[in-house]
DNA sequence: TTGCTCCTCACGTCACGTGAGGTGGC
DNA sequence: TTGCTCCTCACGTCACGTGAGGTGGC
């Protein structure tokens, strides 16, 4: 018998351990002194602990540890649970390699430009959205800015509540000629007119975003940006991209009625959303 | 400003981190009511939030990012910290890789046999260590169990603590006649004499043990089952082997002293020690 | 006798998730 | 007014590490 730590020392596993192994019940010393509640560990407990250490290495919680050395425990079982941790490290092999490269990229953008990009690109999938929307086609932001307008007041007539940021559709491109939808994300319904209509935005497993802030007439930065993160990594566009208006402030050129700037101040704040998948 | 779930939303971030992230200083709201403490968020926050997102998904931890976050961070150390989590993501990278080696080889031997291995080789590095000695050459276990209990007899004569279970180092093998070196560890010293005298056992960075227990015959089983798994993991025998006595039992065969054997009661239970270096 | 070893709490780790219980806002 | 949202605790996670404070063993 050995005290608790002569078999710490023998098995290279540390005392606190054998106590925590002792506490979940995966190891329970061979004797408990019943005085002083010494713990001693019978040499045949080494093997046991053992193939506890190397369960541990395969990456296996105690847990599942103590599931697999339940002495009874068939053999088909065993494999299945090897099979799924094998699946499990798979996964992260993978996880862990996309990961390598984003930290290479960084570190190479970061060598060319001196500092962390200037836009992130993230990736989420969004829902479907019940929106009040319009159709139209444009050629000048000016025309969408005042659209929009429109939408929210036609929207806000009928007491609807907006039901998040207003956005921009751009549905087709024919020479300069945009065919776009602007739309207010309602709760509940409006009537439609000739104009305005209820529509839903399908949902999008996959979106790219990025978020630019300041002049919205440089936005076309962020959409560049976007477009070389796509590229490098191996994404297509595959729907209608969108841009969504967090904090809207127009540019100076645009004759807007007063109060739709008032209840907008500061630096505009949109979003570029690009619908895309793996090539 | 947005409520929080209204960013919670924007930003595919749970309400609870965007609580927990204003809690550690990472992204303070816009905004705090100060009579209700309902926390509003700007627009503008978006980017900081997406790059906290991205940066996570490199694995950075939220101090760190919290770190690379700063505005006066110079663009050397954000670099410095890419390198080092480069480095640990490869690190992590191999030791996955390691690990599915290691569950398929599992797997393929679950397949062949129907049940886990019955002996688990784990590796070990084991201090240096004072031992009083005895060199023979031998040609029988008897033999050697003689001379253990000849050393152990010494040792204990001369009132010196045992510091471990005994144990014989295979220095040299010619033919069937194999030098052993029969050793008990012991704290503090005893004289030297013909036969017993005091060593050093060298450190051995690593070493690839099991443990047998129950027939101290069938031993040769423990022998070939650490061969094979050398084989297989590519490792090479770089030095002489130890076998460790955790609990002696010697067969029936072996005429020893009565007080000798009726202080190791049941079953023998021996690890088998190969240094081991990659090949 | 002295120092060493063992014991049992209790707290910390990391990034939140999951209620509990209560209050404000539309 | 009702239900929804927000708030602040407090506890749990996982496998221990790190003391604190006290007692037994040689």
């Amino acid at each position: 018998m050995f005290k608790i730590s002569d078999f710490a020392r023998l098995s290279c596993v540390s005392a606190k351990m054998l106590r925590h192994y002792d506490e979940i019940g995966l190891l329970k010393p061979a004797y408990v002194d019943p005085v002083n509640e010494y713990r001693y560990y019978a040499a045949d407990q080494l093997p046991r602990l053992n193939r506890i250490v190397v369960l541990k290495e395969l990456g296996f919680t105690l847990e599942q540890i103590a599931r697999l050395l339940k002495d009874d425990l068939p053999a088909d079982q065993i494999k299945g649970m090897l099979k799924l941790r094998r699946a499990e490290v798979e996964q992260l092999l993978h996880a862990q390699q996309a990961r390598l490269v984003q930290i290479e990229a960084r570190l190479n953008q970061i060598e060319r430009e001196g500092q962390l990009p200037s836009y992130e690109v993230v990736l989420r999938s969004v829902q479907p959205m019940r929106v009040a929307s319009a159709y139209a086609v444009v050629s000048d932001d000016k025309e969408i800015a005042q659209l929009l307008h429109e939408v929210e007041t036609y929207v806000a007539g009928h007491k609807a509540r907006a039901a998040g940021p207003p956005l921009v559709v751009y549905h087709e491109c024919e020479d300069l000629e945009q065919e776009v939808e602007v739309a207010v994300p309602v709760q509940g319904a409006v009537p439609d007119d000739e104009q305005v209509a209820m529509n839903e935005l399908p949902a999008v497993t996959t979106m790219a975003c990025v978020v630019h802030t300041g002049n919205y007439d440089a936005i076309c930065q962020a959409g560049e940006a976007l477009c070389r993160w796509a590229q490098a990594q191996g994404y297509d566009l595959i729907g209608p991209s969108r841009e969504v208006y967090l904090r809207f402030s127009a540019p100076k050129s645009m004759a807007l009625p007063a109060e739709f700037l008032a209840r907008r101040p500061g630096e505009s704040v949109t979003e570029l959303q690009f619908p895309v998948a793996k090539a």
